[in-house]
DNA sequence: ATTACTACTAAACGAGTAC
DNA sequence: TGTACTCGTTTAGTAGTAA
């Protein structure tokens, strides 16, 4: 998913992939894959070159025309827009949300929590990160972001269990990975806490946010919340 | 899968779904998609216009962003695209087989076989036309042709029934959809007779083939023949 | 903040053609 | 036949900016 041509390039091995070259080996002209794409010969051959350097086919070229096969390479790049594709058409709710809030500074629980180790060890476990201490605060402003946020609350979402601890007890929290700005992996948690109604957002990484994101209070702040594993 | 802008807008189209707009309102700025898409914010803005005169989105432009939201039809674009993948990348074979072969002229027998009721018949329900009565014949020369033609048979195909008629008995004949030379609809039959062996190809259609495409004896004809249902 | 226009630059396309 | 090069033309992409 990486540069611009990939869309063109992905198109074309599609199409190789419907003439018969996923798996076995096709004659395909580049007269007659122009003839199928709806573009010139002179392009269709400018496209094979470039995918063969890409290493998502091989070439045999012989008087007759061309003999193309998708490599393993371009086979799972094919794979992975269909596995892409499937949980976009199949799933029932969107595979991300994403949230714009305020920042603003809370009462300082946050660092209590997320170093607590009964809900560390299941961070670890069940986001991949060890959380920095602390939450990041982000006050949803719009009506869309809140209603949004309560969308969220339905879908399905990594579930870290309460405990009992001396005479406290810790209710469960429910988590949801996130990216935050665009750049920083992270998790929202919900009712980490009960002291925020839903127009707030609690958002923690393993790195310190504020600092690795020059955040003050009042800058707005996207994440980006992941809805399937 | 028509005009050339087809896979820009394919593109932009799966990234906003998976930006939540599938099923959904989402907002969605220019920028925030640019940076999503790797392009420009006026690029991306240019494209959500474009999405919107196909329709396969709609928008409420407000200050803060687009409220964008995949239409039935944009939907539908994408479950095709999924359809397609699916096929591909799921199916133990390819969707489509290309045959070339050169015209001969044959004993005569194809009208006699492609006229009879029995047949004709069959192939009107479960190829979904009425065979212009005879064959049209291709040698197939190359190594390439003769050894794809061989594993065709191995896929599933359309099964004609035998029957028997006064004393006379016919075999059951096996059919696969093909587009004749790109154009034509049609199908090639094999075992419709034993007298040829497999580098020769016998292809079904409702039009005179040799009128409608001009062909002689001699000339080169390309049959895409389409192994699913 | 946004979106999207205009004017310009960069890239892709395709006709002609060599091999 | 084929493929793929050069090169002029067309189209897509972006910077600047207005609304």
């Amino acid at each position: 998913m990486a540069e611009k041509t990939m869309w063109r390039h992905m198109f074309t091995l599609l199409k190789l992939a419907e003439l018969g070259a996923h798996r076995r080996t096709a004659k395909i002209s580049t007269e007659y894959l122009a003839a199928k794409m709806q573009t010139s010969q002179q392009t269709a051959s400018r496209y094979l070159i470039e995918l063969e350097r890409k290493r998502w086919i091989t070439r045999n070229i012989t008087p007759e025309g061309c003999l193309i096969k998708v490599t393993e390479e371009g086979a799972k790049e094919l794979n992975k827009l269909y596995s892409k594709l499937k949980l976009i058409v199949e799933a029932s709710y969107p595979l991300s949300i994403t949230l714009e809030g305020v920042v603003f500074t809370g009462l300082g629980e946050g660092a209590y929590y997320t170093s607590n180790e009964h809900y560390r060890k299941q961070f670890i476990e069940k986001l991949g990160f060890d959380p920095y201490p602390g939450t990041l605060n982000l006050k949803l402003t719009t009506d869309y972001d809140i209603k949004t946020r309560s969308e969220l609350e339905a879908y399905p979402a990594v579930e870290v269990e309460g405990f009992q601890m001396q005479e406290r007890s810790f209710g469960p929290v429910r988590c949801y990975p996130a990216i935050v700005q665009n750049t920083v992996k992270g998790a929202i948690v919900t009712a980490l806490r009960s002291h925020y109604d839903n127009s707030v957002l609690e958002v923690i990484s393993p790195v310190p946010l504020r600092k690795h994101l020059k955040l003050k209070d009042g800058h707005k702040v996207k994440v980006e919340v992941l809805t399937l594993p």
